[in-house]
DNA sequence: TATGAATGAGAATTCATTCAT
DNA sequence: GATGAATGAATTCTCATTCAT
């Protein structure tokens, strides 16, 4: 086969791993299952990677770039730091509620190797770009005095948190808009309101 | 041996358990190493518990009886729903601070038994509480006007994300304050402060 | 305790012991199944018997004295080779019904060892007193000319069958007279019947 | 490795299966031993047969399969009912003598799964043949009159101790000619012989 | 005597990985 | 490149037997 041929047979498994990893567990499945899934061999899994391992962190590399790039572009479209807040809130549900349980199956289970660092570098990454929009937000008076870094985490732990709900609660979840609303409201009444 | 070594041994397991099951997760932790760490043998595990899943679910439910008390007291001693809100946050961090992945460690690995669905209730049971807390706050007119349910998922699922990070960051968190500034105030400068 | 306690301890395990044998097979029925049956502990059962072939061997060996016992008692009331035939097959199914299983949880199962040396012996004590009936029946012209030790593993092993019938089938047996009547006219039709 | 060196690994499979389960009866024979015998790995089992249940069971159906081609083939073969019961007992023994515990290992240590179901057909098919031979020896005259189903018991049951004997006895077994005439003439002597 | 907790070898089964075809 | 049979170590769990109390 050619090139070509070849990085659809990796695509294909790819898709294939995503929907066994999502419904077993990374434990749980097992390579048998997943050529089986990709309609391939065994054999021909270990041909596009290098272990089960590489597999997933492929998988788990490909969902944060394709996060990565849903938000620069949002907020690229986006004014103001509410606003970007907004968008940055709105985006991570929504991806989340597409990927689930890719985002939490974690390296805890690899035995800390190599990915777990590479995570994160990616959430440390992330929580900067919610910790710069937050100082913009400060600086330019629309956000009240606080801890930009701090604040960073607490929304990002937020967004985590909503993944995990959605792994184990089977309920309906609340939209993106209350958690906007309580990050940037929050619960005390205001004067004149 | 008498029954009050047999109750020893079983907190030593469970003890150890828990150590070898945060170390490295339900699946990856075999009964071997867990009997290893007790300092007793594989069969003496199966004396104390029918299996795995059931030694892994004691201590869960321990865990899960253990921050009921813990929030029960606290909310007991305190005024105002702001306050019982400070408290519950401040309470759940410290606890998952101490308990980690406990919390995190999810049934999905355990093929959804009847443990999960305990789990369930348990979280539902505290949502619960928080919705009320929320809800007599806005009745006396100290929170906004807003949906107490959603309001209390969207808490809870920010102090799941605590958790995560815990397990996940390897970092110093930031203080329960923070937190329970963000839920209270929000980000939005308020008029005259 | 004294001695006849311990004796009857040591009755209640052989009885406790046949019905878990009978419902489990020999190597389904562990020690603490039949320890509770017998409502003592685990390391009762080693106070009576070596281990768990002694434990099973005592049961064999009880049945077959009883059955000899029987045996010997019905022969002794009858007259004529024709009625001891009857007799030894009326005994050998009424008694397998009582006993069932007991007496085809075979050696096989426990390696070998000793045991089935007794239970042989036991089995060929059986066939020769049938021998000697059916050599009684010859030579007294009630039976036909035949090869009275072969006469004797058949009739011997029909019953066998009927052991096997028993563990097996799970349908209801024909009657002990049905066995006696073939064996004594056969099948085929005779002169003036 | 190609298809036909799948077939052949489980061919060989099962003929060492067949010998270790001969040797040591089911519940003694481990997977280990088997793959040893088979002269592959105890995962290379696992590959051709689902469980150790299941590689019994395929086991039991060959030769269930075997002993019904070879009884139809005799019959077709015979003249009459007395040769058709005569080819029956023959058939039986000669295939025990063969195939010995095979036929003994039973249900009750494989807890009455499916297995037993199919072997139970397999009684009852063959002991309907059985019975319609005597019917039909009933009513060409050949046969005294009697019930067939319980002579097809019986004669069959006979068949089964043949078995048992194989099994436990170590000895010399009788001929076939010797059941037959047991079955045929009974034990009693007739006017005029 | 009696107890039952403890032991550890051994069972069935799974599965990532390799490699001859 | 692709296949899938083979491997064997590792897993969970059982159980006869021992022995401190």
């Amino acid at each position: 086969m050619n090139k070509r041929s070849a990085e659809e047979t990796k695509k294909n498994i790819l898709e294939a791993a995503q929907s066994v990893f999502t419904e077993h567990g990374y434990a749980q499945a097992s390579m048998r299952i997943i050529a089986r899934a990709a309609g391939t061999s065994v054999g021909g899994l270990y041909l596009h990677f290098r272990n089960k391992e590489e597999l997933y962190l492929t998988l788990v590399q490909d969902r944060m770039k394709m996060l990565n790039d849903l938000t620069e572009e949002a907020l690229f479209k986006v004014d103001g730091p509410a606003e970007a807040i907004a968008a940055f809130i709105s985006i991570s549900i929504e991806f989340a509620r597409k990927n689930k349980e890719m985002l939490i199956l974690q390296g805890r289970e690899l035995g800390f190797s190599f990915g777990l660092d590479r995570k994160r570098a990616f959430l440390r990454e992330r929580r900067e770009l919610l910790a710069d929009i937050v100082r913009k937000g400060i600086n330019t008076g629309v956000f009240r005095e606080c801890d930009a870094d701090e604040t960073a985490w607490i929304i990002f732990n937020m967004l985590r948190g909503v993944v995990v709900s959605m792994v184990i609660d089977e309920e309906v979840l609340c939209p993106a808009e209350a958690y906007i609303d309580m990050v940037l409201h929050g619960l005390l009444r205001r004067n004149g309101r």
